[in-house]
DNA sequence: ATTATTTTCGCAATCGGTTGCGTGTAATAA
DNA sequence: TTATTACACGCAACCGATTGCGAAAATAAT
């Protein structure tokens, strides 16, 4: 079998005998170029098969129409959505997408910047690794300009943009919803507060109770993973308790931790919501499954993802301004469900 | 701000009077190279701020360091998974991964494909939407040797490899496992059979019927987009049967679609598995939520990915040759829940 | 017909590593 | 000491597209 060679400009040219710079500017669709000639080029590119090399194309206009994304990890539901929404995004602009896990580790998140870095991404958006302790490994980004936009777990930096939701607000719905429900002795079960989603939504709980003359205690205040196995740990936990000292009510930052606690107090003879109401984060496909359903906060992954992207691309194009605009909010709603009501009639 | 320029092997070259050639190679521990310099050269690189710019060296050695990567779409538990596992791989290999999503489009499929192409992937990952008909678009891959590996949709091509599960054989054991829980009439959630898991699975499901005695029929056979929606529609279509024509059990080839059924059918008054048993397919993190637990084949995403990406890599590296390899099999385990368990000890 | 203007296109340098081949030097053998 | 060999490194072409600048061709103006 021949092996066949790559079909480049220079071929085009020679078939056409013409330069190569008018090659590449009819395939650019260059006003330059006559109109005639343009199509002269089009018509050879497609007859000889011309695919063209974007390594040279990059190396020399130094762009790369790629975007860098770093992710904890890839396969949570938000995050798939996220991703998701920024393929469509950065599709629809002919850009793509590099993506990378940070599997929650600061020093793989480090690696991976790097690489982007040396792949010269034209931008890069991403969510931050639970332990992240700084945003150092980002400064070669900073250093040339390359844009940078933090998607849900961000951090404060002037020089560029994050996209989230209001998490504050959010838990403070959450809570206020537990605490109009009667719930007097509300569990928090939460992150690790280096990220800004977790403090937040910690800060939007104790408020909520603040604002309705609870106190906030220690002992209603469990921070984890937020995986499945924290989430019967967290059960369990509350089951050692003596009956008089157990929460009325569960505020959890994640969905999943939410159900699997559900599920092992269920086990263990508890009924939901009568002995203890729920409330999860994300509104997770598992939220909608567990009986009861499971009370949680509406949050689009597709739309943070698909609105980052997008702002990102607008500001390479020069059509926005990301230096100007420091934090997009998204909507994020409470959504009630079963596992929260115990009033036959709701608010 | 001064705006800082590029650090290159030129500058490196002269901050140690040495050529850019040796610089090079020194980067890449060549052992052309002494120690000595490698180090001197290294250390230079550290102190300058050297990043190294991919395209170049793209261009020249004619090797990305990059796969593409084509899914039906990114935010499914499995896909996710797979993606994950890739990402891995790849990572550990010093690999990147190009993400695009077809949507189950094959149009968009194809225009997909012929970014990648452009891109210059080393390598091809892909599953193919649920529409796709052919597979002309990755001939350009094929032409250029450049390999291919399908995963989970796979196709049949005997110059590239398919990572996947025996599709026959867990449907066959599901069903098997329905038919010795007492089922008689089982029906059949399946999906579009243009893909091979879902013709696979359906042949598997018929086959134990017939093995076991019990007569096919289309109208136990509902096909569909295995969605939510699909799965609530079933169970309508279910519930518009006269009882004597109900169906005992339903083997769905995935596990929202199940679990959707359930949920109708249960709204409904049916009790599973007494009236009605159930089965599906994937693990995916709903059935553990589902009451009562479903059963189904588990699915492993993650190893799926790690595999295909692994054993491409391998063929890069020429430490394997895939076009010896046909397909590629990993194991699936039928994973029986109370959903199908009628008998109280089960066999 | 001649000059001015606009349009259309080519020349050649450039982006930053990579690599085949050749050469000078030092180490080793004769 | 001289011849041989291995080692370490440099030269320069190359990958393929982009683009500033200048020239030629086509068109308009005088």
């Amino acid at each position: 079998m021949l092996e066949e060679r790559e079909i480049t400009i220079y071929d085009i040219a020679k078939y056409l005998n013409i330069s190569a710079a008018t090659v590449s500017r009819g395939l650019k669709n260059n006003p330059m170029i006559s109109k005639a000639t343009r199509k002269k080029i089009m018509d050879a590119a497609q007859v000889l098969g011309y695919q063209s090399n974007a390594f040279a194309s990059n190396l020399r206009s130094r762009q790369t129409h790629t975007l860098g994304v770093i992710v904890p990890r890839l396969n949570s539901y938000f995050m798939s959505s996220a991703l998701a929404g920024m393929e469509n995004a950065a599709n629809r602009y002919g850009y793509n997408l590099i993506i990378a896990q940070s599997l929650e580790d600061a020093e793989k998140e480090k690696r991976n910047a790097a690489t982007m870095f040396n792949k010269r991404v034209d931008g890069l958006l991403i969510s931050l690794s639970s332990n992240t302790q700084n945003i150092n490994h980002l400064e070669p980004f900073f250093k040339r300009k390359i844009p940078v936009i933090f998607f849900d777990r961000v951090y404060p930096h002037n020089e560029s943009t994050s996209v989230g939701i209001n998490n504050f607000e959010a838990a403070y719905q959450v809570t206020k919803h537990l605490i109009d429900q009667g719930c007097k002795r509300i569990l928090h079960l939460g992150g690790n507060v280096l990220r800004n989603v977790y403090q937040e939504r910690l800060n939007g709980y104790r408020k909520a109770l603040q604002d309705h003359h609870l106190s906030f205690s220690d002992k209603l205040h469990l921070t984890g993973p937020l995986s499945e196995q924290a989430g019967t740990d967290a059960a369990r936990h509350i089951l050692e308790l003596a009956p008089n000292k157990r929460p009325d009510a569960v505020f959890s930052a994640n969905d999943t931790a939410a159900v699997y606690c559900m599920l092992a107090l269920q086990a263990a003879g508890l009924r939901i919501p009568e002995d203890i109401a729920f409330a999860g984060f994300n509104n997770d496909p598992i939220s909608k499954v567990i009986a009861p359903n499971l009370t949680t906060v509406e949050y689009h992954g597709d739309s943070i993802g698909h609105t980052a992207a997008t702002y990102l691309i607008n500001h390479l194009k020069g059509i926005s301004d990301l230096y100007a605009t420091n934090a997009i909010t998204l909507r994020a709603d409470l959504v009630i469900r079963a596992s929260s009501l115990k009033n036959k009639n709701p608010e």
